[in-house]
DNA sequence: CCCGGTTACGACCTACGTAATAATT
DNA sequence: AATTATTACGTAGGTCGTAACCGGG
């Protein structure tokens, strides 16, 4: 058994049993990850895969319980590495991140910019994606961390941190009549076209859950992604826009009025998660530590202990967080 | 990074940074070993060793590290290949015990036959030594399971598992006056010279507290680490003889009498442990079974589940215990 | 001087890539 | 017919073992 057969049997299943794609993806001729793979069974004695003729068509009982194995030894190889590394050379190394447009546009630029200034050796790299694609960037490796609002919760080998709280804004053109009201009500907000995130992204659930709450039926007629984009049709005239309050800035969108909205709507929780098993290197702890100032190191390694179980008392019970 | 190396590195480590040890024990050349260790230094880019000119002196903080990962890919490998093995022979395999006298002798026998009637097809090694050198070969992957009463607790990485509570006879000639009593005191025993284990041996220490606790000193004139023994001084009136109960057959040791001694001193447990991350195939969990019937898989793998996190609850506070 | 680790070298093996072949959709 | 896996084969890299070489205690 060699590690990189290990490596080949879990890019196949990352690639759906394609064992051509696989191949690109790891650089290397299909032809040879067939015969590695065929090695495996051989010595292992059982059957990975089901086969239809030559297609691999489905993973086998004792496959599936295998790659899970394989996953966590590779898990802890490259745990090696990394670990490797910061003893090396605890100054440069790569952090990758996977975040939704909110975070990377609003709350993320004076914490990169804090973290380059520590480790101006360490490369960054930013993806972007709804909740769900960060969550399965996380959960395979591909990034380090994952930073949403939403669907987090749903990849049991992921590691999840609340970061801080935040509230909507209601923002219009200026001189809108909502903006006469010192607290507007849902009821007023309702008279109105809304325009506001789509479906899964930026805490866009607890919104559909205060209107309906009530019984009030929302007049949405857009949805983006971002924040920017909402403003952009708010601007338009198209209706009032319900956003994140930290998408909301006074001196930039002069154009625009705001309206804080926290006692409409729950707010909402932005977590921050990694894999199950990473090796957290020094930068690593710091830059959860300056995207959200509870998470120390020792808070972290809590949950890392903690979270290799099921639920026990959750350590942020009594934690006040930060609220946007 | 090769599996090999990773082996190569915890065989160092397991043979006291003797690399000529570790080659032999894998039987493999040195020179190999020597290089593939210099290689994974080259790759990973960290000294694992430190360095007395040829001699390696001691682990480096890094290599304490890395070796825990490495160990614990290691045991992942292992397990998968135990799995493989679980799929494709259910019925074959090995299963290595290393225990005390006393369970070998009295305890295991009748497991071991219904072990055998089931798993005809599994082949079984039996270790014998004390508890220390047991806990010792289950942590260090020689066997699979170790079985003893005391000094169980001290290694982090092996699971631990009460089997059944056990309590001690006095055993003497016949005729002896202290077997005229119904229930002989602490006192009454103490007049006589006694035999009984080494220290840390089955129980030993339960013993000594019994005795520490009344203020009493026990004339100790002869130790073995097995009631055979014991038993044999016994018969030349040596003095009497405390016992694990099992130990005494009335059947057997006719020229012995018997009383039961568990007023006198509190009661042991008898517990069985395996490597933490070790996968237990079908056979292992039926055995352990057999030992002891409340350890049914449910039972144990709620154990494995529980015990990868510091103490919980205890899953057995509520347990009744077979006692002996 | 012996024990133990490193260097040097040669043999064998095997992983991998290319190219041709077969099978499945 | 196109896509995808297997088979065949040659090469290149690397692991391992033998043998000779040093450094400490």
């Amino acid at each position: 058994m060699k590690l990189q057969q290990l490596r080949y049997l879990c890019a196949i299943v990352k690639n759906n049993l394609n064992v051509t794609a696989a191949a690109g993806r790891l650089y290397t001729s299909q032809p040879g990850i067939s015969k590695q793979i065929r090695l495996l069974e051989d010595e292992l004695g059982v059957q990975l895969f089901e086969r239809s003729g030559k297609q691999l068509t489905d993973i086998t009982t004792a496959g599936r319980a295998i790659i899970d194995r394989a996953e966590c030894a590779l898990v802890t190889i490259e745990s090696i590495r990394q670990l490797a590394c910061e003893f090396s050379n605890p100054q440069s190394g790569s952090l990758s991140i996977a975040t939704t447009h909110t975070q990377a546009r609003y709350v993320l630029p004076p914490v990169i910019r804090a973290f380059r200034q520590n480790y101006s050796g360490v490369g960054l790299e930013m993806h972007q994606g709804n909740p769900e694609q960060i969550s399965e960037m996380a959960a395979s490796g591909v990034v380090d961390f994952a930073i949403a609002t939403e669907a987090m919760e749903y990849f049991e080998d992921l590691v999840m941190m609340p970061c801080y709280h935040w509230n909507r804004a209601i923002i219009t053109p200026c001189g809108h009549p909502l903006m006469e009201m010192e607290t507007p009500t849902l009821d007023s907000v309702v008279q109105y076209p809304i325009l506001t995130y789509v479906f899964g992204l930026t805490g866009r659930s607890n919104l559909d859950m205060a209107f309906k709450s009530k019984n009030l039926t929302a007049n949405v007629v857009f949805t983006a992604t971002d924040a920017d984009v909402i403003k952009t049709y708010v601007r338009l005239g198209l209706g009032v826009g319900i956003v994140a309050k930290m998408a909301y800035d006074s001196r930039i969108d002069t154009d625009l009025c705001a309206i804080d909205a926290s006692h409409l709507f729950e707010p909402s929780t932005t977590k921050i998660g990694f894999r199950r098993g990473m090796f957290l290197r020094g930068y690593h702890y710091d830059f959860i530590r300056l995207f959200s100032s509870h998470l120390t190191r020792d808070v972290v390694d809590a949950v890392v202990k903690a979270g290799s179980n099921e639920a026990r008392e959750d350590p942020f019970d009594k934690v006040v967080l930060q609220v946007y």
